[in-house]
RNA sequence: GCUCCGUUGGUGUAGUCCGGCCAAUCAUCUUGCCCUCUCACGGCAAGGACCAGGGUUCGAAUCCCUGACGGAGCACCA
């Protein structure tokens, strides 16, 4: 099977439906995973050089390892010598019409005056297009089906145009005349032993055109099924490439990375595994009308990959000091409730504490200061009461996080819904970048960089 | 306008080919309870769906017809 990704940027998390499907088949059946990058338009699909190597970035991010990548602008001879096949059985034929006149001929069912020219003038002219002797508009190699089918967007569809855009590619900046999907894709499945293709529904009508290419060369079609567009709720960003190019370049996004941009990019600066991504969608099926992805079901997926590891830390937002009286100099939550053994935090008390606003107790009410001890609050004090845990296990008390008010580590949150800022206790300082942690009663997040002036973290996910 | 395709709980999915084992599976989700010094993890329970109407049949989510709704193609884009 093959992923036929068009390079033009890096993926959205769409795009990992065609490699988590391909690659899990591929396992359950023994397959191969082909890549091939299907660049045949260097003017209106104008592929992006940096995406190439993206795309295969964010395969491997996924967990994948393409058996082999191909790229269609390196294969132009192989297309011409198929299309000269065919031009000999008779298949194909040169076409000076404008696209509108043919348009126009084909909805009513007539064919056009250059559809009965002999082989040997179809051949000549076909030559000169890969020459590069007609600009673009001038001529077009087109494939002789049936010009009375009833469906109109079967008849003799475009094979070959000539593109005066040079391609961006080096190997292929030379190439004027270029083969149409239909056509180079029909092609390349076949040679490259293609025997199951996903595609898309909005190429739902390809197979029955490529198969009047197979017919004349008597090939076999691969089997074939289409699937519908996958929306992806959560973001508020179009899960488009343009789009998102648009975005960065307005300034809206900071990167294919920023983390309100729904790419792999960015769920991987996230913390969000490969795993957890190909999971979910794999889940989705293969089914031909349009779906809804929720990121519940990435996040769940990812959740159970990453909470055995991920230690325990408090981060405090917007928080409100608070003297403590009475208590102890510190409190000594556990790295991670299930394995105490991994040691346990220390969060100093003696400067005073924040806590978030909405856990601030109100006059004369008791907290429990998680890892510490229960308090009462007596004005702008936390008064340390003798209660014991069992208030907290009756369900009088709330348990809350905390942070000492001095000393402690600015850390800036980035997630889909914007920044926040806070305090995290300072052994957070201790975590490595790429480590995910939970900050209790916020969720997981992804330590990114401990700068001079702030950490910062990428939210995961609740 | 012409031509294709689809429609199972909030979301996704199984079942549809070969009608009965489907008073419809699993996951996620929501809610409640248990566990717990986290609103995490774990456990238990509950909630919630066969687009509509005809037809065939002893029997229809499953077959047929009609309709509604939704999607796609009719490009010298992929």
């Amino acid at each position: 099977m093959r992923a036929a990704p068009n390079p033009n940027g890096p993926w959205h998390i769409g795009h990992a439906r065609m490699p988590a499907v391909i690659g899990s088949y591929k396992e359950r059946y023994d397959g191969s995973f082909i890549v091939r990058f299907d660049d045949t338009d260097p003017e209106t699909k104008r592929p992006d050089l940096d995406a190439y190597d993206a795309i295969l970035d964010d395969i491997d991010y996924l967990g994948f390892e393409p058996d082999d990548v191909i790229i269609a602008s390196d294969r132009l001879e192989t297309y011409y010598e198929h299309a000269r096949n065919l031009i000999d059985a008779g298949g194909a034929y040169t076409c000076s019409c404008s696209g509108e006149t043919f348009s126009d001929l084909k909805n009513s069912g007539e064919a056009c005056p250059h559809r009965d020219k002999d082989v040997e003038t179809t051949m000549e002219e076909f030559e000169a297009m890969i020459d590069g002797e007609y600009s673009a508009g001038e001529m077009v190699l087109r494939v002789r089906t049936d010009i009375e089918h009833k469906n109109p967007a079967l008849r003799d569809w475009v094979a070959f145009r000539m593109i005066d855009t040079p391609h961006p590619r080096d190997e292929a900046a030379a190439y004027r005349c270029w083969p149409m999907l239909d056509f180079q894709s029909g092609v390349d499945d076949h040679l490259t032993g293609v025997t199951h293709i996903i595609r898309g529904i909005d190429l739902q009508d390809s197979a029955k055109r490529q198969q009047f290419v197979y017919d004349y060369f008597d090939w076999e079609y691969p089997e074939v099924i289409h699937w519908g567009h996958v929306q992806v709720d959560a973001y508020d960003v179009k899960l488009s490439t343009s789009t998102l190019k648009e975005k960065i370049e307005a300034g809206e996004l900071d990167g294919w990375d920023d983390p309100r941009a729904p790419t792999l990019k960015s769920l991987r600066r996230r913390g969000i595994r490969g795993e957890a991504v190909v999971e979910a969608l794999t889940a989705l099926g293969t089914s031909t009308s349009n779906v809804d992805l929720s990121m519940s079901s990435i996040y769940a997926e990812n959740r159970e990959l990453v909470d055995d590891e991920a230690e325990r830390y408090f981060l405090v937002r917007d928080g409100e000091r608070f003297e403590v009286a009475g208590g102890p100099d510190a409190g000594h939550p556990p790295l991670h409730p299930d394995h105490e053994e991994r040691g346990e935090r220390t969060i100093p008390a003696t400067d005073g504490v924040v806590l978030e606003a909405d856990d601030v107790p109100a006059e004369g009410e008791r907290v429990w200061l998680k890892g510490y001890a229960c308090v009462r609050r007596e004005g702008d004090d936390l008064v340390a009461t003798d209660d014991g845990i069992d208030v907290v296990r009756s369900g009088d008390v709330d348990v809350v996080h905390w942070a000492p008010a001095e000393d402690v580590v600015d850390v800036r949150m980035r997630s889909p819904d914007g920044d926040v800022t806070g305090v995290a206790e300072p052994d957070f300082a201790d975590t490595a970048v790429d480590d995910v942690v939970q900050f209790e009663r916020i969720g997981f997040a992804r330590v990114d960089e401990h700068g001079a002036e702030e950490s910062v973290v990428y939210w995961t996910h609740p």
